[in-house]
DNA sequence: TGTACATCAGTGAACGCGCGTTCACTGATGTAC
DNA sequence: TGTACATCAGTGAACGCGCGTTCACTGATGTAC
Protein backbone atom coordinates (compact mmCIF):
# COMPACT_ATOMS: atom_id res chain seq x y z
CA UNK A 1 0.00 0.00 0.00
CA UNK A 2 1.33 3.81 -0.67
CA UNK A 3 1.32 5.61 1.92
CA UNK A 4 -2.00 7.87 2.16
CA UNK A 5 -3.87 7.23 -1.58
CA UNK A 6 -5.04 10.73 -2.25
CA UNK A 7 -7.71 9.18 -4.38
CA UNK A 8 -10.14 8.41 -1.43
CA UNK A 9 -13.10 10.20 -1.80
CA UNK A 10 -14.10 13.06 0.17
CA UNK A 11 -16.55 11.40 2.45
CA UNK A 12 -14.36 12.13 5.62
CA UNK A 13 -15.10 15.55 6.68
CA UNK A 14 -18.49 15.25 7.27
CA UNK A 15 -19.48 12.43 9.95
CA UNK A 16 -18.09 9.86 8.23
CA UNK A 17 -15.18 9.51 10.54
CA UNK A 18 -16.63 8.45 13.41
CA UNK A 19 -18.17 5.20 12.18
CA UNK A 20 -14.95 4.96 9.72
CA UNK A 21 -12.89 4.63 13.56
CA UNK A 22 -15.42 2.47 14.80
CA UNK A 23 -15.55 0.00 11.67
CA UNK A 24 -11.57 0.60 12.13
CA UNK A 25 -11.41 -0.73 15.64
CA UNK A 26 -13.44 -3.81 14.69
CA UNK A 27 -10.86 -4.41 11.98
CA UNK A 28 -7.43 -4.10 14.18
CA UNK A 29 -9.45 -5.91 16.85
CA UNK A 30 -10.30 -8.97 14.21
CA UNK A 31 -6.74 -9.26 12.95
CA UNK A 32 -4.06 -7.98 15.91
CA UNK A 33 -6.32 -9.32 18.65
CA UNK A 34 -7.85 -6.72 21.54
CA UNK A 35 -4.62 -6.07 23.13
CA UNK A 36 -3.43 -4.33 19.85
CA UNK A 37 -6.39 -1.95 19.95
CA UNK A 38 -4.87 1.76 21.03
CA UNK A 39 -6.04 4.57 19.80
CA UNK A 40 -3.20 5.55 17.20
CA UNK A 41 -3.74 2.46 15.54
CA UNK A 42 -7.31 2.74 15.13
CA UNK A 43 -6.54 6.24 13.55
CA UNK A 44 -3.22 4.79 11.35
CA UNK A 45 -6.16 2.22 10.50
CA UNK A 46 -8.61 4.93 9.10
CA UNK A 47 -6.24 6.24 7.41
CA UNK A 48 -6.15 9.49 9.63
CA UNK A 49 -3.56 11.35 12.03
CA UNK A 50 -3.55 10.66 15.75
CA UNK A 51 -5.31 13.43 16.87
CA UNK A 52 -8.28 12.90 14.84
CA UNK A 53 -10.41 10.72 16.72
CA UNK A 54 -10.53 13.51 19.36
CA UNK A 55 -13.07 14.95 17.57
CA UNK A 56 -15.16 12.45 17.39
CA UNK A 57 -14.36 10.97 20.71
CA UNK A 58 -13.93 12.29 24.14
CA UNK A 59 -11.31 9.79 24.45
CA UNK A 60 -10.13 5.93 24.23
CA UNK A 61 -12.72 4.77 26.78
CA UNK A 62 -15.44 7.07 25.08
CA UNK A 63 -15.00 4.99 21.56
CA UNK A 64 -14.62 1.71 23.48
CA UNK A 65 -17.69 1.97 25.23
CA UNK A 66 -19.35 2.71 22.01
CA UNK A 67 -18.14 -0.54 20.66
CA UNK A 68 -19.33 -2.00 23.77
CA UNK A 69 -22.73 -0.52 23.24
CA UNK A 70 -23.18 -0.97 19.73
CA UNK A 71 -22.22 -5.26 20.93
CA UNK A 72 -24.89 -5.18 23.22
CA UNK A 73 -27.13 -4.07 20.53
CA UNK A 74 -26.07 -6.27 18.10
CA UNK A 75 -26.69 -9.38 20.27
CA UNK A 76 -29.92 -7.27 20.85
CA UNK A 77 -31.04 -8.01 17.76
CA UNK A 78 -29.92 -11.01 16.88
CA UNK A 79 -32.03 -12.63 19.68
CA UNK A 80 -34.96 -11.01 18.67
CA UNK A 81 -34.33 -12.29 15.60
CA UNK A 82 -33.95 -15.99 16.64
CA UNK A 83 -37.21 -15.77 17.69
CA UNK A 84 -39.09 -15.16 14.54
CA UNK A 85 -41.46 -18.51 13.80
CA UNK A 86 -40.62 -19.77 17.25
CA UNK A 87 -43.51 -20.90 19.09
CA UNK A 88 -42.68 -22.89 22.54
CA UNK A 89 -41.32 -21.82 25.09
CA UNK A 90 -38.35 -24.41 24.77
CA UNK A 91 -37.77 -23.83 21.07
CA UNK A 92 -37.31 -20.02 22.00
CA UNK A 93 -34.92 -20.09 24.95
CA UNK A 94 -32.92 -22.89 22.77
CA UNK A 95 -33.09 -19.88 19.70
CA UNK A 96 -31.69 -17.42 22.20
CA UNK A 97 -29.34 -19.52 23.65
CA UNK A 98 -27.30 -20.83 20.54
CA UNK A 99 -27.73 -17.01 19.44
CA UNK A 100 -25.63 -15.71 21.91
CA UNK A 101 -22.66 -18.81 21.70
CA UNK A 102 -22.61 -18.11 17.60
CA UNK A 103 -22.41 -14.08 18.27
CA UNK A 104 -19.55 -14.92 21.02
CA UNK A 105 -17.48 -17.02 17.96
CA UNK A 106 -18.29 -14.89 15.35
CA UNK A 107 -17.43 -11.57 17.20
CA UNK A 108 -14.87 -12.50 20.00
CA UNK A 109 -13.55 -9.98 20.48
CA UNK A 110 -16.23 -7.65 20.88
CA UNK A 111 -17.64 -10.06 22.82
CA UNK A 112 -14.44 -10.19 25.01
CA UNK A 113 -14.61 -6.69 25.47
CA UNK A 114 -17.98 -6.79 26.37
CA UNK A 115 -17.45 -8.00 29.66
CA UNK A 116 -14.12 -7.18 30.36
CA UNK A 117 -15.08 -4.28 33.03
CA UNK A 118 -11.19 -3.18 33.24
CA UNK A 119 -11.29 -2.27 29.69
CA UNK A 120 -13.77 0.39 30.09
CA UNK A 121 -17.07 -1.31 29.66
CA UNK A 122 -19.53 -0.39 32.12
CA UNK A 123 -21.41 -3.45 33.72
CA UNK A 124 -21.13 -1.00 37.00
CA UNK A 125 -24.65 -2.00 38.91
CA UNK A 126 -27.47 -1.37 36.48
CA UNK A 127 -25.83 -1.24 33.33
CA UNK A 128 -28.48 0.00 30.55
CA UNK A 129 -26.56 -1.42 27.41
CA UNK A 130 -26.03 -4.37 28.52
CA UNK A 131 -30.06 -5.29 30.28
CA UNK A 132 -31.88 -5.56 27.22
CA UNK A 133 -30.36 -9.13 26.49
CA UNK A 134 -31.44 -10.13 29.60
CA UNK A 135 -34.96 -8.78 29.30
CA UNK A 136 -35.10 -11.02 26.53
CA UNK A 137 -34.30 -14.05 28.34
CA UNK A 138 -36.25 -13.08 31.26
CA UNK A 139 -39.29 -12.51 28.78
CA UNK A 140 -39.03 -16.27 27.42
CA UNK A 141 -38.64 -17.36 30.71
CA UNK A 142 -41.68 -16.11 32.16
CA UNK A 143 -43.78 -18.15 28.88
CA UNK A 144 -42.90 -21.03 31.32
CA UNK A 145 -44.88 -20.18 34.69
CA UNK A 146 -42.44 -20.88 36.92
CA UNK A 147 -42.88 -19.73 40.29
CA UNK A 148 -42.19 -16.69 41.21
CA UNK A 149 -39.24 -16.70 42.94
CA UNK A 150 -37.36 -19.21 40.65
CA UNK A 151 -37.64 -17.28 37.83
CA UNK A 152 -34.69 -15.31 38.34
CA UNK A 153 -32.65 -18.12 39.71
CA UNK A 154 -33.38 -19.99 36.45
CA UNK A 155 -32.88 -16.81 34.32
CA UNK A 156 -29.34 -16.38 35.78
CA UNK A 157 -28.78 -20.32 35.19
CA UNK A 158 -29.69 -20.07 31.75
CA UNK A 159 -27.59 -17.29 31.27
CA UNK A 160 -24.61 -18.84 33.13
CA UNK A 161 -24.94 -21.80 30.76
CA UNK A 162 -24.73 -19.91 27.47
CA UNK A 163 -22.60 -17.27 28.68
CA UNK A 164 -19.60 -20.40 29.90
CA UNK A 165 -20.20 -21.92 26.78
CA UNK A 166 -19.45 -19.04 25.18
CA UNK A 167 -16.56 -17.95 27.16
CA UNK A 168 -15.22 -21.73 27.24
CA UNK A 169 -15.37 -21.45 23.23
CA UNK A 170 -13.65 -18.00 23.22
CA UNK A 171 -11.36 -17.51 25.43
CA UNK A 172 -11.30 -21.03 26.92
CA UNK A 173 -10.26 -24.98 26.88
CA UNK A 174 -12.68 -25.40 23.80
CA UNK A 175 -11.37 -22.61 21.51
CA UNK A 176 -10.15 -25.70 18.99
CA UNK A 177 -13.66 -26.06 18.28
CA UNK A 178 -14.09 -22.50 16.97
CA UNK A 179 -12.06 -23.45 13.74
CA UNK A 180 -15.04 -25.02 12.88
CA UNK A 181 -18.81 -22.87 12.87
CA UNK A 182 -20.66 -26.19 12.07
CA UNK A 183 -19.69 -27.68 15.27
CA UNK A 184 -19.64 -25.01 17.30
CA UNK A 185 -23.12 -24.62 16.43
CA UNK A 186 -24.29 -28.22 16.96
CA UNK A 187 -22.84 -28.38 20.62
CA UNK A 188 -24.79 -24.94 21.22
CA UNK A 189 -27.38 -26.69 20.40
CA UNK A 190 -27.18 -29.97 22.08
CA UNK A 191 -26.06 -27.63 25.47
CA UNK A 192 -28.95 -25.67 25.13
CA UNK A 193 -31.29 -28.85 24.47
CA UNK A 194 -30.23 -30.01 28.25
CA UNK A 195 -32.31 -27.17 29.31
CA UNK A 196 -36.00 -28.54 29.92
CA UNK A 197 -37.79 -26.41 32.60
CA UNK A 198 -41.20 -28.03 31.94
CA UNK A 199 -39.28 -30.99 33.86
CA UNK A 200 -40.18 -30.92 37.55
CA UNK A 201 -38.09 -29.91 40.40
CA UNK A 202 -36.39 -27.79 38.10
CA UNK A 203 -34.93 -25.59 41.04
CA UNK A 204 -36.09 -27.78 44.04
CA UNK A 205 -35.43 -26.96 47.14
CA UNK A 206 -31.38 -29.10 47.53
CA UNK A 207 -30.59 -25.50 49.25
CA UNK A 208 -30.32 -27.30 52.49
CA UNK A 209 -26.49 -26.92 54.28
CA UNK B 1 7.01 4.53 54.13
CA UNK B 2 10.79 5.34 54.04
CA UNK B 3 12.50 4.37 50.90
CA UNK B 4 14.32 0.16 51.53
CA UNK B 5 14.17 -0.04 55.16
CA UNK B 6 17.67 -1.87 55.72
CA UNK B 7 15.86 -4.05 58.81
CA UNK B 8 14.65 -6.89 56.18
CA UNK B 9 16.41 -9.95 57.01
CA UNK B 10 18.58 -11.60 54.49
CA UNK B 11 15.54 -13.87 53.56
CA UNK B 12 16.62 -12.80 49.95
CA UNK B 13 19.19 -13.98 48.25
CA UNK B 14 18.70 -17.51 48.40
CA UNK B 15 15.52 -18.81 46.45
CA UNK B 16 13.14 -16.32 48.24
CA UNK B 17 12.34 -14.17 45.36
CA UNK B 18 10.61 -16.40 43.29
CA UNK B 19 8.36 -16.67 45.84
CA UNK B 20 8.01 -13.18 46.78
CA UNK B 21 7.46 -11.99 43.24
CA UNK B 22 4.55 -14.56 43.20
CA UNK B 23 2.75 -12.97 46.16
CA UNK B 24 3.35 -9.54 45.04
CA UNK B 25 1.74 -10.22 41.90
CA UNK B 26 -0.97 -11.04 43.33
CA UNK B 27 -0.87 -8.38 45.73
CA UNK B 28 -0.88 -6.30 42.87
CA UNK B 29 -3.38 -7.71 41.30
CA UNK B 30 -5.67 -7.46 44.21
CA UNK B 31 -4.67 -3.73 45.01
CA UNK B 32 -4.96 -2.62 41.80
CA UNK B 33 -6.46 -4.71 39.36
CA UNK B 34 -5.33 -6.77 36.20
CA UNK B 35 -3.72 -3.78 34.05
CA UNK B 36 -1.62 -2.70 37.06
CA UNK B 37 -0.21 -6.21 36.77
CA UNK B 38 3.23 -5.07 35.42
CA UNK B 39 6.82 -6.76 36.10
CA UNK B 40 8.22 -3.49 37.82
CA UNK B 41 5.26 -2.91 39.89
CA UNK B 42 5.72 -6.55 41.13
CA UNK B 43 9.48 -5.72 41.78
CA UNK B 44 8.58 -2.51 43.27
CA UNK B 45 5.97 -4.32 45.26
CA UNK B 46 8.67 -6.46 46.42
CA UNK B 47 11.59 -4.40 47.27
CA UNK B 48 13.83 -4.97 44.23
CA UNK B 49 15.10 -3.39 41.31
CA UNK B 50 13.37 -3.70 38.28
CA UNK B 51 15.86 -5.86 36.85
CA UNK B 52 15.99 -8.74 39.47
CA UNK B 53 12.75 -10.58 38.29
CA UNK B 54 15.21 -11.66 34.91
CA UNK B 55 17.60 -14.00 37.71
CA UNK B 56 13.86 -16.14 38.07
CA UNK B 57 11.71 -15.46 34.84
CA UNK B 58 12.65 -15.38 31.44
CA UNK B 59 10.18 -12.45 31.00
CA UNK B 60 6.95 -11.44 31.89
CA UNK B 61 4.86 -13.95 30.48
CA UNK B 62 6.76 -16.44 31.92
CA UNK B 63 5.99 -14.51 35.53
CA UNK B 64 2.35 -14.64 34.88
CA UNK B 65 2.29 -18.87 33.05
CA UNK B 66 3.46 -19.58 36.58
CA UNK B 67 0.78 -17.80 38.44
CA UNK B 68 -1.98 -19.29 36.04
CA UNK B 69 -0.19 -22.69 36.50
CA UNK B 70 -0.86 -21.89 40.34
CA UNK B 71 -4.14 -21.08 39.64
CA UNK B 72 -5.34 -24.02 37.85
CA UNK B 73 -3.52 -26.15 40.81
CA UNK B 74 -5.54 -24.22 43.71
CA UNK B 75 -8.59 -24.94 42.41
CA UNK B 76 -7.88 -28.69 41.56
CA UNK B 77 -7.00 -29.05 44.89
CA UNK B 78 -9.74 -27.34 46.60
CA UNK B 79 -12.02 -29.46 43.92
CA UNK B 80 -10.61 -32.36 45.84
CA UNK B 81 -10.57 -31.50 49.08
CA UNK B 82 -14.92 -30.63 47.91
CA UNK B 83 -15.28 -34.40 47.35
CA UNK B 84 -14.79 -35.11 50.55
CA UNK B 85 -17.31 -36.84 52.28
CA UNK B 86 -19.65 -36.44 49.27
CA UNK B 87 -21.14 -39.67 49.07
CA UNK B 88 -23.89 -39.00 45.64
CA UNK B 89 -23.29 -38.04 42.69
CA UNK B 90 -25.47 -35.17 42.67
CA UNK B 91 -23.71 -33.97 45.88
CA UNK B 92 -19.86 -34.44 44.39
CA UNK B 93 -21.42 -32.69 41.23
CA UNK B 94 -22.60 -29.91 43.00
CA UNK B 95 -19.85 -29.32 45.31
CA UNK B 96 -16.93 -29.59 42.13
CA UNK B 97 -19.44 -26.68 40.53
CA UNK B 98 -19.70 -24.47 43.95
CA UNK B 99 -16.03 -24.50 44.74
CA UNK B 100 -15.30 -23.34 40.73
CA UNK B 101 -17.54 -20.34 41.52
CA UNK B 102 -16.03 -19.25 45.16
CA UNK B 103 -13.08 -19.75 43.50
CA UNK B 104 -13.88 -17.61 41.17
CA UNK B 105 -15.24 -14.84 43.00
CA UNK B 106 -12.67 -15.04 45.51
CA UNK B 107 -9.26 -15.16 43.29
CA UNK B 108 -11.05 -12.75 40.69
CA UNK B 109 -7.91 -11.63 39.38
CA UNK B 110 -6.08 -15.35 39.15
CA UNK B 111 -9.34 -16.29 37.54
CA UNK B 112 -9.51 -13.78 34.93
CA UNK B 113 -5.74 -14.55 34.28
CA UNK B 114 -6.24 -18.09 33.77
CA UNK B 115 -8.76 -17.57 30.76
CA UNK B 116 -7.45 -14.81 29.36
CA UNK B 117 -4.81 -16.28 26.30
CA UNK B 118 -3.92 -12.82 25.21
CA UNK B 119 -1.62 -12.36 28.38
CA UNK B 120 -0.22 -15.24 28.06
CA UNK B 121 -2.07 -18.09 29.53
CA UNK B 122 -2.25 -21.00 27.35
CA UNK B 123 -5.18 -22.71 26.34
CA UNK B 124 -3.88 -23.88 23.15
CA UNK B 125 -5.15 -26.92 22.29
CA UNK B 126 -4.42 -29.64 24.80
CA UNK B 127 -2.76 -27.47 27.34
CA UNK B 128 -1.58 -29.92 30.60
CA UNK B 129 -1.82 -26.87 33.38
CA UNK B 130 -5.82 -26.33 32.99
CA UNK B 131 -7.04 -30.23 32.25
CA UNK B 132 -6.86 -31.72 35.58
CA UNK B 133 -9.98 -29.52 36.70
CA UNK B 134 -11.90 -31.07 33.41
CA UNK B 135 -10.32 -34.45 34.38
CA UNK B 136 -12.41 -34.46 38.01
CA UNK B 137 -15.11 -32.94 36.22
CA UNK B 138 -15.37 -35.84 33.77
CA UNK B 139 -14.54 -38.72 36.52
CA UNK B 140 -17.44 -37.80 38.69
CA UNK B 141 -19.61 -37.71 35.60
CA UNK B 142 -18.80 -40.87 34.61
CA UNK B 143 -20.52 -41.97 37.98
CA UNK B 144 -23.58 -41.32 36.64
CA UNK B 145 -23.53 -43.94 33.99
CA UNK B 146 -24.59 -41.97 31.04
CA UNK B 147 -25.02 -43.08 27.33
CA UNK B 148 -20.58 -42.84 26.29
CA UNK B 149 -21.59 -40.49 23.61
CA UNK B 150 -23.52 -38.07 26.00
CA UNK B 151 -20.20 -37.89 28.90
CA UNK B 152 -18.52 -35.15 27.01
CA UNK B 153 -21.05 -33.25 25.92
CA UNK B 154 -22.99 -33.64 29.33
CA UNK B 155 -19.11 -32.29 30.93
CA UNK B 156 -19.24 -29.28 28.71
CA UNK B 157 -22.35 -28.27 29.90
CA UNK B 158 -21.57 -28.51 33.20
CA UNK B 159 -18.80 -26.86 32.96
CA UNK B 160 -19.75 -24.34 31.06
CA UNK B 161 -22.94 -23.93 33.63
CA UNK B 162 -20.26 -23.06 36.92
CA UNK B 163 -17.44 -20.87 34.52
CA UNK B 164 -20.64 -19.07 33.10
CA UNK B 165 -22.21 -18.14 36.55
CA UNK B 166 -18.03 -17.35 37.65
CA UNK B 167 -17.77 -14.86 34.50
CA UNK B 168 -21.06 -13.26 35.30
CA UNK B 169 -20.25 -12.52 38.83
CA UNK B 170 -16.49 -11.76 38.68
CA UNK B 171 -16.81 -9.60 35.18
CA UNK B 172 -20.06 -9.69 34.17
CA UNK B 173 -23.55 -7.99 35.47
CA UNK B 174 -23.70 -9.89 38.68
CA UNK B 175 -20.87 -8.40 39.69
CA UNK B 176 -22.38 -6.26 42.56
CA UNK B 177 -23.32 -9.81 44.47
CA UNK B 178 -19.52 -10.36 44.89
CA UNK B 179 -19.70 -8.24 47.58
CA UNK B 180 -21.26 -10.46 49.92
CA UNK B 181 -20.15 -14.18 49.53
CA UNK B 182 -22.92 -16.05 51.47
CA UNK B 183 -25.16 -14.59 48.32
CA UNK B 184 -22.58 -15.97 45.98
CA UNK B 185 -22.56 -19.49 47.81
CA UNK B 186 -26.35 -19.58 48.06
CA UNK B 187 -26.67 -18.75 44.46
CA UNK B 188 -23.98 -21.12 43.23
CA UNK B 189 -25.78 -23.66 44.95
CA UNK B 190 -29.39 -23.02 43.66
CA UNK B 191 -27.41 -22.90 40.27
CA UNK B 192 -26.01 -26.40 40.38
CA UNK B 193 -28.85 -27.98 41.98
CA UNK B 194 -30.80 -27.78 38.68
CA UNK B 195 -28.24 -30.31 37.24
CA UNK B 196 -30.07 -33.60 37.33
CA UNK B 197 -28.75 -35.88 35.87
CA UNK B 198 -30.62 -38.25 36.85
CA UNK B 199 -33.43 -37.53 35.35
CA UNK B 200 -34.40 -38.91 31.88
CA UNK B 201 -34.05 -37.05 28.72
CA UNK B 202 -31.44 -35.33 29.97
CA UNK B 203 -29.27 -35.10 26.45
CA UNK B 204 -31.98 -35.70 24.38
CA UNK B 205 -31.93 -35.91 20.53
CA UNK B 206 -33.38 -32.58 20.21
CA UNK B 207 -30.46 -31.86 17.94
CA UNK B 208 -32.82 -31.92 14.68
CA UNK B 209 -32.00 -28.60 12.12
C1' DT C 1 40.31 -21.32 60.64
C1' DG C 2 42.01 -18.77 56.56
C1' DT C 3 42.58 -17.52 51.99
C1' DA C 4 41.50 -17.41 46.76
C1' DC C 5 38.32 -17.74 43.72
C1' DA C 6 33.90 -18.83 41.09
C1' DT C 7 29.27 -18.22 41.17
C1' DC C 8 25.06 -16.35 42.31
C1' DA C 9 21.60 -12.75 42.93
C1' DG C 10 21.17 -8.48 43.35
C1' DT C 11 21.62 -2.95 41.61
C1' DG C 12 20.39 0.94 38.92
C1' DA C 13 21.15 3.43 34.82
C1' DA C 14 20.01 3.18 30.25
C1' DC C 15 17.75 1.68 25.76
C1' DG C 16 13.95 2.15 22.59
C1' DC C 17 9.19 1.87 22.23
C1' DG C 18 4.38 2.99 21.60
C1' DC C 19 0.99 4.82 24.03
C1' DG C 20 -2.84 8.64 25.20
C1' DT C 21 -3.42 13.17 24.84
C1' DT C 22 -2.72 18.21 23.68
C1' DC C 23 -2.23 22.09 20.80
C1' DA C 24 -1.31 25.57 17.46
C1' DC C 25 -2.17 25.25 12.82
C1' DT C 26 -4.74 24.96 8.28
C1' DG C 27 -7.69 24.36 4.76
C1' DA C 28 -12.24 23.02 3.40
C1' DT C 29 -17.26 23.73 4.15
C1' DG C 30 -21.44 26.37 5.27
C1' DT C 31 -23.76 30.87 6.09
C1' DA C 32 -25.10 35.90 5.67
C1' DC C 33 -25.69 39.52 2.99
C1' DT D 1 -22.81 34.86 -8.31
C1' DG D 2 -19.48 36.95 -5.14
C1' DT D 3 -17.31 38.14 -1.01
C1' DA D 4 -16.32 37.97 4.20
C1' DC D 5 -16.32 35.38 7.85
C1' DA D 6 -17.21 31.64 11.41
C1' DT D 7 -16.99 27.02 12.16
C1' DC D 8 -15.73 22.50 11.55
C1' DA D 9 -12.62 18.57 10.98
C1' DG D 10 -8.57 17.56 9.90
C1' DT D 11 -2.80 17.66 10.51
C1' DG D 12 1.46 16.51 12.62
C1' DA D 13 4.75 17.68 15.97
C1' DA D 14 5.35 17.45 20.65
C1' DC D 15 4.58 16.25 25.70
C1' DG D 16 5.35 13.06 29.45
C1' DC D 17 4.77 8.50 30.82
C1' DG D 18 5.62 3.80 32.17
C1' DC D 19 6.65 -0.17 30.15
C1' DG D 20 9.84 -4.56 29.10
C1' DT D 21 14.29 -5.61 28.74
C1' DT D 22 19.49 -5.33 28.81
C1' DC D 23 23.90 -4.78 30.79
C1' DA D 24 28.04 -3.67 33.17
C1' DC D 25 28.58 -3.64 37.87
C1' DT D 26 29.00 -5.29 42.80
C1' DG D 27 28.89 -7.50 46.90
C1' DA D 28 27.47 -11.54 49.36
C1' DT D 29 27.55 -16.65 49.47
C1' DG D 30 29.56 -21.28 48.74
C1' DT D 31 33.63 -24.18 47.63
C1' DA D 32 38.51 -26.04 47.43
C1' DC D 33 42.52 -26.59 49.48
Amino acid sequence: MPPKPTKRPDTYHHGNLRLALLEAARTVMEEAGIEALTLREVARRAGVSSGAPYHHFKDKADLIQELVSHGFQSLDRASHNALQGKTTPHEKLQAIGVTYVMYAVQHPDEFRLMFRPEMGSPLEDENPTCTPVFRVLLEVINEFHLEERDRDTVAISVWSLVHGLASLLVDGPLHAMTADLETVHTLALQVTSAIDLTAPNVNSETITS
